[in-house]
DNA sequence: CTAACGTGCAACCAAATGGTTGTAGAACGA
DNA sequence: TCGTTCTACAACCATTTGGTTGCACGTTAG
């Protein structure tokens, strides 16, 4: 057991923070759906958006460091791929989320019934 | 049909910008979760963090804006409480792109077999 | 009535974010 | 070899974020 808390930052949080940080643009968002379908270089991405290129790859930088793209090298280009565990791992803690909801109903229910 | 887009951002997109921000806290999910089991005044949500009053208002205001948490007043004070719908907005947004990787496979499976 | 409590909001500040341009190097094509 | 392409990275700038303190105001308790 790691001690308890509840009210302090736990140090993996931070990967969990990065992770909706990325999510919460709509560039990278569309970056991440497309190279979930097929894996696409820099440039070939940068051509999509109304911004520079250098933009573009920070972009790609917030989310290869959040985990949601890796980056393979082949030859000079860079082919970026969506990483569907990361996402995973975001759904996941929605899903727990969700189940302390129902945890909440469920109990409010056990209370009407037993009165 | 909403003209074809797929390189330019959507307007509802900002919405969905909020929600994945917001999340991007440990302190703002700490509150979501809380307040999802049970609804809790501002003041009482402030004392668990190492921070000022109005820096926890603050994250509320963050919350409360992407539809996270709502607010009801109940004398001087406010209630907060969590609100599952938003939540499941993002999840499903998440399991869309879970789809998307899913049909890739699926895709990729159709030309071996045919192959 | 008055004091204390709960909340909202403004002003301020440091740091992070999201964009730009420019420079430099590695890999490829002719 | 030489020019072009692809990428990386630094420097810079405006805006946003996340925190602070202080003040105002409605509500409750004594």
């Amino acid at each position: 057991m790691v001690v308890e808390r509840g009210r302090q930052a736990a140090l993996g949080d931070q990967e969990i923070d990065r992770i909706f940080r990325a999510l919460a643009d709509a560039t990278r968002r569309d970056i991440v759906q497309r190279t979930l379908t097929q894996e696409a270089s820099v440039s070939q991405l940068a051509a999509l958006y109304d911004m520079s290129f250098a933009a573009v790859q920070k972009h790609i930088a917030v989310l290869e460091g959040a985990g949601l793209v890796t980056k393979h090298p082949q030859g000079r280009e860079r082919l970026v791929r969506g990483n569907p565990t990361t996402l995973r791992r975001a759904q996941d803690l929605l899903e727990h989320y969700e189940q302390i909801w129902r945890g909440r109903i469920s109990r409010l229910d056990a209370l009407l019934t037993e009165e």
